[in-house]
RNA sequence: GGGCUCGUAGUCUAGUGGUUAUGAUACCGCCCUUACAAGGCGGUGGUCACCGGUUCAAAUCCGGUCGGGCCCA
């Protein structure tokens, strides 16, 4: 019988999920009894992809493996339903506009889709046999959620680590809407330097321009401290053409000397470079442009312009004072936006921000305590904190978010912060009644902004485990989960959070997974069309063969999605079925005894060579590899398992009476190795080793509340092992004598000689003669040569 | 531009100083009555990107060059 792959794991899926098999148990919360992992909530505005199906499985193993090794594993499930995505996915899903609706009945219909969202996206995480806790997930926006992210906020605030001051804001000009850095994206776009003499009266200094509409909000004049031209004019002032204002000449490393004239404008603000010498240098404020990218009264002579009828207008003033020197034609590098291309538009206004540039060693100390898999991967920590050149900002003005449980005073200017027992609030909204804490006026204005997404996935161990209700119980936790992508992001701002809230490292390890990338190695995108989706893959090949092909891959590694893969995931599951069809077949007959000490060379050498199996799996899971660790069992699966041992058992149980002691050794021996096999295969394979667990007589519920396997007592392995791995050759030397002969294997043969060591392949003379179908075999003393005599 | 990473049969991949370089896939032979042809046995196929250095010995260590990828500017 055929095995039926989609069949085999629903059957076990709803056995797993009545009989709440993998599930944590909270009576146990020693923290050396525990295991706990920090997963990744994926968003719910998008399906399963083949990223998640790369690297959520990679928890799974070793969330699996640890249970065997006798771990209480908390491995809590949860939804990122908060912020932007969750914004435009309502929109989409609702046909409505956020800019358009009342915002608390936005937010209530956020909440709404992303609940309807999670329920349906939550089979497929199921479909692939993930034993995360799916029936009690988190949500990054629910109440709670809220609640504990205003509540860390006003730890924040109360250690003197969040502060609001003056910042930059991105705008679109095509969406109309504010966008936060992470939705930009670098375009290479078509554009002229306009070089423009800036005079003074001693001197002159030219400049070249990408953006000469920008004149009006000229700050400063900048250069680099080494460059030679300008060494003596650094420090002195300006004429702003057009606007004749005096701006100062500036230096600093960051301006580079080859780029136009080596002396550039600073504007608030062109790029995000003029925001970092406006923030560095304390230079002054001028925002000449407004929400909707015209150009306010304060333009002068273009005001109410738009950007590019601006520029022109410029450009001719310019010509008027006859200051331009000439135009060049250039590419360059923008900021736009990644959703539309438009190159984006800096505001500013007050904002939020989190205090780090001060604590960077100490965030260094943590990110390192850390243990990095793979190794390699810290150092990006690393470089992303020596990067750092501002404070971490977490306003952002979008609607749906964590609301700052913040008011401003509007007779004394104080900052009223709500107090814990109002948490969650949303001041935007709330009809609450709060007092003043300095003055006791009531007339308060809301914060109008909300927190970055990461502000509050930045708390993703307190969000499971307060949800849980198991919190600080297994806080620092054991593990995180993540790609390399958001090191930088969800990684960093992690340590940042457990550093100023906790004094502690969030975790002991780090799991960076790599990429997932089309056949011809190309990233899966829309655009390119290239896009497989998993469930796809489920269907065809099934979940265990999705796993089979996510571990193939060793931490950090990237993965391109191919075919052949899929087809050898399968190709291993059928084989472990037939296997255990075999196994069931040649044992059921018979009554296996649980412990056993065989006596029989081959019984004990493939028990030795299972020994061996066993420790260096072990120590390869232990070390989260469990790309070896699965291609190891292959390997012994295979080709020491299935091509030889079972090859040999059926063919000497075929010919040994029932009764034979040996035979019973041997009954015994295939169900320990196979069943061995199966728990080694279990993490990776949850479907078929439980199939297989089930079809060969296993004593639990579960393959998956069974106990790692481990190695028995053996005197005198390295012999045993050694005397197998003859026999071995041995066979393979009489398979390749029939294969040159154009034999089948089963043919019988009349008579045989074997020279080679001869002490040993005595030893396994019947065992020979029986996988062979040999009548008369000789041994004799010399170098491997297999003979057919006669 | 900076950082990290990778470059091994047509394709993918193992291999951090020591026999004849691992395995998968593809390809070519042969083998189906008794677990599995989605299988078994055997075979063809490689200047280990390039150049130089260290060493008795380099795919492996060091330096450089070229090319790919990711992150950051």
């Amino acid at each position: 019988m055929d095995l039926d792959i989609p069949a085999m794991e629903e059957k076990w899926k709803r056995y797993w999920a009545e009989n709440s098999i993998g599930s944590f148990d909270r009576s146990v919360l020693e923290r050396n009894k525990c295991f706990s992992i920090d997963t990744p909530p994926p968003t719910i505005s998008g399906k399963m992809h083949m990223g998640h199906a790369f690297s959520y499985p990679h928890q799974d193993f070793i969330a699996r493996y640890k249970r065997m090794r006798g771990y209480n594993v908390y491995y809590p499930w949860g939804f990122d339903d908060n912020g932007l995505p969750t914004e435009r996915f309502t929109e989409k899903a609702l046909g409505i506009k956020a800019e358009k609706t009342e915002l608390a009945e936005f937010i209530k219909l956020c909440m709404q889709e992303s609940a309807k969202a999670e329920e349906e996206l939550k089979k497929s995480w199921i479909d692939l046999g993930f034993s995360a806790d799916f029936s009690n997930s988190y949500r990054t926006f629910s109440e709670e959620s809220m609640r504990i992210s205003q509540s860390m906020f006003l730890d924040l605030v109360s250690k003197g680590r969040a502060y609001r001051e003056e910042g930059p804001t991105i705008r679109c000009p095509t969406c109309r809407t504010a966008i936060s850095q992470i939705d930009l994206k670098d375009i290479t776009q078509n554009s002229e330097f306009v070089y423009v003499k800036f005079r003074a009266e001693e001197f002159e200094v030219m400049i070249a321009t990408t953006r000469p509409e920008l004149l009006g909000a000229c700050v400063a004049v900048a250069v680099n401290p080494q460059d030679a031209r300008y060494a003596g004019a650094i420090g002195k002032t300006l004429d702003v053409p057009v606007y004749h204002r005096r701006v100062k000449i500036i230096a600093d490393d960051i301006v580079s000397s080859d780029k136009g004239t080596g002396a550039e404008m600073v504007c608030t603000f062109g790029d995000q470079n003029d925001i970092y010498l406006w923030r560095k240098h304390g230079l002054e404020t001028r925002i000449i442009l407004d929400d909707f990218g015209k150009f306010k009264d304060s333009a002068g002579p273009i005001s109410g312009l738009s950007v590019r009828e601006g520029r022109k207008k410029i450009i001719e003033l310019l010509q008027a004072e006859g200051i331009v020197d000439h135009v060049e034609r250039i590419k360059h590098s923008v900021n736009a936006h990644e959703r539309c291309d438009t190159p984006v538009e800096f505001g500013i206004s007050k904002q939020w921000y989190v205090k780090v540039l001060d604590i960077r060693d100490e965030l260094k100390r943590y990110a390192h305590s850390v243990e990095w898999i793979p190794q390699h991967m810290r150092v990006r920590i690393d470089n992303w904190i020596d990067g750092l050149k501002w404070d971490w900002g977490i306003s952002r003005q979008r609607f749906l978010g964590v609301p700052f449980p913040v008011w401003y005073c509007k007779s004394c200017g104080s900052t009223v912060y709500a107090d814990l027992n109002m948490l969650p609030v949303d001041p935007r909204t709330s009809d609450i009644p709060v007092k003043c804490s300095s003055c006791g006026s009531n007339s308060l204005d809301p914060e109008r902004d909300v927190m970055d997404t990461w502000a509050t996935s930045s708390l993703s161990p307190r969000l499971a485990m307060i949800h849980d209700g198991i919190f600080p119980k297994l806080y620092p936790m054991d593990i995180r989960f993540q790609g390399h992508d958001i090191i930088s992001t969800w990684a960093f701002t992690t340590i940042v959070r457990s550093a100023i809230h906790d004094k502690l490292a969030p975790w002991k390890w780090i799991m960076i997974s790599g990429n997932v990338y089309d056949p011809q190695g190309q990233k899966m995108s829309k655009s390119r069309g290239n896009i497989i989706e998993p469930i796809t893959l489920i269907s065809e090949y099934g979940a265990d063969s999705v796993r089979y092909w996510a571990s193939t891959a060793l931490p950090g590694e990237d993965i391109r999605v191919r075919e052949q893969d899929f087809v050898r995931g399968r190709r291993t599951v059928i084989k472990i079925y037939n296997a255990a069809k075999l196994v069931s077949m040649l044992i059921n007959s018979m009554n296996i005894p649980e412990f056993m000490e065989p006596v029989s060379p081959v019984n004990l050498g493939i028990l030795a060579h299972f020994n061996e199996l066993i420790r260096n799996v072990t120590v390869l899971m232990e070390d989260f590899q469990f790309s070896r660790a699965r291609a190891e069992v292959d390997n012994f699966f295979w080709n020491v398992f299935c091509d030889n041992y079972l090859e040999i058992a059926k063919a000497s149980m075929a010919r040994l009476e029932a009764s034979s002691p040996l035979k019973r050794e041997m009954g015994w021996t295939l169900k320990f190795v196979m069943m061995g096999i199966m728990k080694m295969y279990a993490p990776i394979m949850p479907f078929i080793t439980e199939e297989v667990y089930s079809m060969i007589g296993g004593r639990q519920k579960s393959i998956h509340t069974e106990t790692w396997p481990e190695t028995v007592l053996l005197a005198d392995e390295d012999t045993l092992k050694a005397g197998f791995q003859v026999l071995l050759e041995t066979i393979s030397a009489v398979r390749a004598l029939k294969s040159s002969k154009k034999l089948s294997m089963g043919t019988p043969l009349e008579k045989i000689t074997i020279e080679g060591k001869a002490a040993i392949i005595s030893q396994y003379v019947e065992e020979i003669r029986a996988v062979m179908n040999i009548a008369d075999l000789t041994v004799r003393e010399g170098h491997q040569t297999v003979a057919l005599e006669g």
